[in-house]
DNA sequence: AGCACGATTAACT
DNA sequence: GTTAATCGTGCTC
């Protein structure tokens, strides 16, 4: 795959709207797979095509936040989608994730893994000592090299002037992508521990 | 107020 | 393959 189309003219490429969020989580994660994400960080674009992410889908789903329901910290699943959700765990980590389907059902994807494309060198002094084949290939890592926190939580994605957001990267065919089960929910009871809900997409540079 | 645990990472044997 | 680090969140007392 060669250098990005869109690189060449990046101020015609649009976010996407709300609509793209506001849809079937499980269609939504496909379909991330190949958009670019892109912060915005002092006016500089980091970016990146998303190669893995995962969904997590309502209060039934008891490897998703939401299934203790509606509290301060689940409060934005709840809203409208193409929002950030931003939390922290393990004491150390921030994960980002995108809310997804109508308002009120509580639902969001994971961000696993990006292939940076922009704003190399700043991601590069981020993760110091590292291969770049493990800057951002892990959703705590991913923060990290975009200096995305708390600050990130309840982001509009969607809106016109934002710091985060998502647009057209590169086409996926469905022969580069696999599924298998979300990552980390050890303690999570079946089915919920195993379903497939996890999307890898084959990227080469 | 105290507790157990976590959608992880990096370092170690 | 195993494990320590580290603290916000939600639950129990």
């Amino acid at each position: 795959m060669g250098r990005l189309w869109l690189n060449s003219r990046m101020t015609s490429a649009p976010h996407l709207d709300r609509q793209f969020y506001n849809r079937p989580t499980l269609q939504v994660v496909r379909e991330l797979l190949g958009k670019q994400l892109v912060r915005i960080e002092n006016g500089e674009r980091l970016a990146g095509i998303i190669v893995e992410a995962e969904a997590y889908i309502g209060e039934d789903d008891l490897g998703c936040h939401a299934h203790v329901g509606y509290t301060p910290r689940t409060r934005v699943l709840y809203g409208p989608p193409g929002h950030a959700y931003v939390y922290f765990t393990y004491g150390n980590y921030w994960m980002l994730n995108f809310v997804a389907e109508r308002e009120g059902f509580p639902a969001a994807i994971l961000i696993r893994g990006i292939v940076p494309t922009e704003g190399i060198e700043r991601i590069a002094a981020r993760r110091p000592g590292r291969p770049q084949a493990h800057w951002t290939d892990g959703p705590g890592k991913i923060c990290l090299a975009l200096a995305i926190n708390k600050a990130q939580n309840e982001v509009d994605l969607c809106a016109s002037e934002t710091e985060l957001f998502v647009e057209e990267g590169v086409n996926i065919p469905d022969s580069c992508v696999t599924t298998g089960p979300r990552v980390g929910l050890n303690n999570v009871p079946e089915p919920w521990k195993s379903i497939p809900w996890r999307f890898m997409a084959r990227y080469e540079t």
